[in-house]
Order: structure tokens, then sequence, then C-alpha cells
DNA sequence: CGTGAAGTTGAGTCCGCTCAAACTGCGTGG
DNA sequence: CCACGCAGTTTGAGCGGACTCAACTTCACG
């Protein structure tokens, strides 16, 4: 197997704000230049193990994190022991945007990554010097929302096939796909199912049963070939 | 079979925003009561039809909805034909707090009832007077957040029997029950249905079966009488 | 009554789950 | 270098639950 560079993990080694990947489309882009400096080097980027957990079920949102590389997972448990992936992580996206309850779920790192982070409290302070710190904050929260009805429409569908498709396609927009439509997934199986509501034997064979259709090039490991009628494949 | 009062229906009749049910949760509780005079007479109550689609599905989200009385359901059509309930309003719910886009769902009245609407161009004017209102929208789309994800927890539940009882106990913590646990449904069971990724015959049979086990003492039309034991039910 | 919509019940099929075993890639240590 | 173990993944066989299609019942409303 060709090995394949990874495609969500980006370039972030000077930790300064001023070259980071995310900031136009984060809070930050509100600031002034004067405040910019002041963010730039009291909260620079914080780099996060694999496996790490940057918020975790049942405790508080004590911070705004917003997701500078790597991938995470949002892992609910359930009492009954279950496991419920209830979305996925890209840069650019925020988390604990939710100051006032404690966070319903856990949110770790699928691969090493950088986050920026912010007290619910500093944030309240920069918002009364710039309120379109606010409608950052409602926009985001909106495609949080809009992602999340995406999800409930997918797994809505009853087969297992639809759901894999629909799985893949968003990942392919996350990801840039790189020429002949090759997809990294950041995650292990046992995520995929757990996102999808499958069980992973279940995921295995819909994988193994698409290449068989060819409607998958290929199949293997982290990494998955789309064929060249992918496209339409819906959300 | 004993007519049992309609629980979702407020009481209403004076289209005065001084009696109105759900001010106390809205933006409005932000408003002075110089601006709350204007509110009251450019804007009262609409009423709504039943099976009146006060959003439809990919036109513009000119305007906020505030959920006076009545239930809604949010309905998502997919290009297959397919319909996805992606959830339900009740009074004091938000809806089209998404300005920017084109709505993804439609919805729709399950009963006659009443909205308070906003153009979103007031709502900036107002918000700059009021930075409150902000904050609230904020904390309403944090709610609406987590029961979309309640919502993907319950899909990723594998079995029927156990979305059906989410369901329930869902709907009965939005709708008072009256004494000995009665439940009155506002919509009929397709949507149940639609909403729990489900069969209509699956759903049907689920409640007889739940019936025979005692677990549900009556199930009858738009009626449910849940049993002693029924407040375990998580979501 | 008759009619149609909403809901229930029945029979049979298929898909996804369960339990189990085998396989793969990968790092460690002999 | 191979043996070994381990975690992640795949494959197999059989079962059960949800789906499909269909008929039936119930209810609201003229």
């Amino acid at each position: 197997m060709p090995v394949f560079p990874e495609c969500s993990r980006l370039i972030a080694d000077p930790a300064y704000c001023s070259v980071c990947e995310v900031r136009k489309t984060s809070i930050c882009a509100e600031l002034g230049a004067d405040d910019m400096k002041i963010v730039a080097n009291t909260m620079a980027h914080h780099s996060v193990r694999e496996g790490q957990a940057i918020v975790k079920q049942g405790e508080p949102n004590e911070k705004l994190y917003v997701i500078v590389s790597g991938t995470f997972r949002l892992v609910r448990m359930l009492s009954d022991g279950r496991r419920q992936i209830t979305g996925f992580l890209f840069p650019g996206d925020f988390l604990g945007l939710n100051a006032s309850h404690d966070s319903v779920h856990s949110a770790e790192a699928l691969e090493p990554g950088l986050v920026c982070r912010f007290s619910h409290s500093y944030l309240d302070e920069m918002s009364r010097k710039y309120p379109g710190i606010k409608d950052r904050l409602l926009a985001r929260g909106h495609t949080e929302m809009n992602k999340a009805e995406d999800h409930i429409v997918l797994l809505g569908k009853t087969n297992a096939e639809e759901r894999v498709l629909s799985f893949l396609s968003m990942i392919a927009k996350k990801c840039p796909k790189y020429d002949s439509g090759r997809i990294f997934l950041p995650m292990p199986r046992q995520d995929i199912a757990d996102y999808l509501g499958l069980r992973l034997e279940t995921l295995s064979r819909t994988l193994a049963s698409l290449k068989k259709q060819h409607r998958l090039q290929e199949v293997s490991g982290r990494y998955v070939v789309v064929g060249a009628h992918f496209e339409g494949v819906e959300i």
C-alpha cells in the first residue's frame, strides 16, 4: 500500500496568530490589531496529543476552543455503556460555545493537533468591545445546527449503504480530496460505526460490498478511493 | 374513549404581549417598556391554521418566529421523496434564527396556533439597543443544539422500543402530563415514525407491544397513558 | 349510512445484529 | 531476522427484528 500524505493536518509550526490558518473564519477576525497582539501573546496555540480530551462529558464548559489543526471526535457515553459519536470537529470548528451548562460530550483528539483557547469571561469582555464577536458565535452556532440536522437526516436513513456513502461524502468535503478521489479517514472504524449508528461489522461489510459493486475503487485501512460517479451522493 | 383536553394548546385569546405566555423566555423579555409597547402594536400574534407552513424548505429565512401556542413539525424532504422530521416546536421555541441562509426545512402547524414574527432587520436594530437579545438568541441556539444532539442519540439507538420510549419521554416533558400519566400526541403516527427513523407499521406494532407488556397502560389514537414505572426512561 | 384518511394487524422476506474466528499491520523483544 | 502479541479490521454463519406489501379496522365527517 502506498503511503499517502495525511490531508487533515495543517502546517502550524509558528504558534503565532498572524499565520493562523483558521483566523479569518474565527472570532479573532473581529479583533483590532492591538487586541490581536494581546491574544497572540496570551493564548497562542495549545498542542493536543492524540487521544487527549480537551473537553470532558459532565465537566463544566469553562473555555471556548477553536480547532486550528487536527481532527476531534465528539463522544457521548450513555448510562447503559453505549457510545454515540455525535460529530467530528475539523480545523475552523468551535467547541464549548455553551458556557452555562456542563458539557454533554467529550471531545477527543484523533491525531495530534493545535487548538486555541478562550475563557468565556475573557470572551464576554472582548465582545463588549467588539460586538461582532457575538455574531460570529451565532453564525457558528447555526452551522453547528445544520451539521447536526444533516446527521439526523443521515441516521434517519434506514439502510447501511446510504449511511456509509453519506458519511464518506461528508468527510470528502471536509478533507480535501487528492487526485483520483482518495479520502483519508482520520478515525478508526469503531468511531465511524458509532457515528452512523451501525455495528462495526456492518460498516466493514458495507464497505466491502461497495467495493465489490465498484462504487468504491479501493478500501484499505484509513484510505478510501471513491469511484468516478461518486459526486452525486447527497448528505 | 374519554375526551381529554388538549394539553399543548395555551390560552392566548387577547393578542397583546402583556399576557403572552412565552414572553419571559423569549427575546421580548429584554425590551424596555416603551419598545415593548411598539412591539405589541406592530407585531402582535399571528394565528396559524392547522397544516399551514410558516417557513418553507428552500425559501429565504426572512423572519424570526417565536411559537406562542400550538405545536409545529420541522420537515425535511429529501430529493428521493423521503421525509425526515428533524424536530418539533413547542410554545417558547424559536424558528428561523439563521437569517443568512435559505431554510433547510419547512415548519408546519400540527394544530391551530399563534406565533410572533420579527424581521431580522428589525431584530438587528433592536439588538443594537438591547445587546441582551443576542445572548438570548445564543442561549436558544444552545438549547436547539442540545435537542438536536438528543435526537441524534435517540436515532443511534438500534431498537424500535427504545426509540419510542425516548420519544414518549420527550413529549411527556414538553406536554404537561395530566394525572395518571396521560400524554397527548399532537402529531399523527407518520410524523412520529419519520421523526424516529422507523416505518409507520413498526411504530404501531411497537406501541402495541409496549401495551401488551404493560409498560404502557393505554394506547388509543392521540393519547397514551404511561405506566407507573415510566419515569426512568432516559432520552 | 358511505367515503376516505388514519391507524392496526398479518405474513413473509431481507438486512443488520450477534457471536465467533481469522486476518492484517505494527511494534517489541528474542 | 523471525516470533510474538496486540489492536484494529475483516469475514463467516445463523438469528431476529424491522421492512414490505397487503388487508383489515377505526374514526371523522359529509
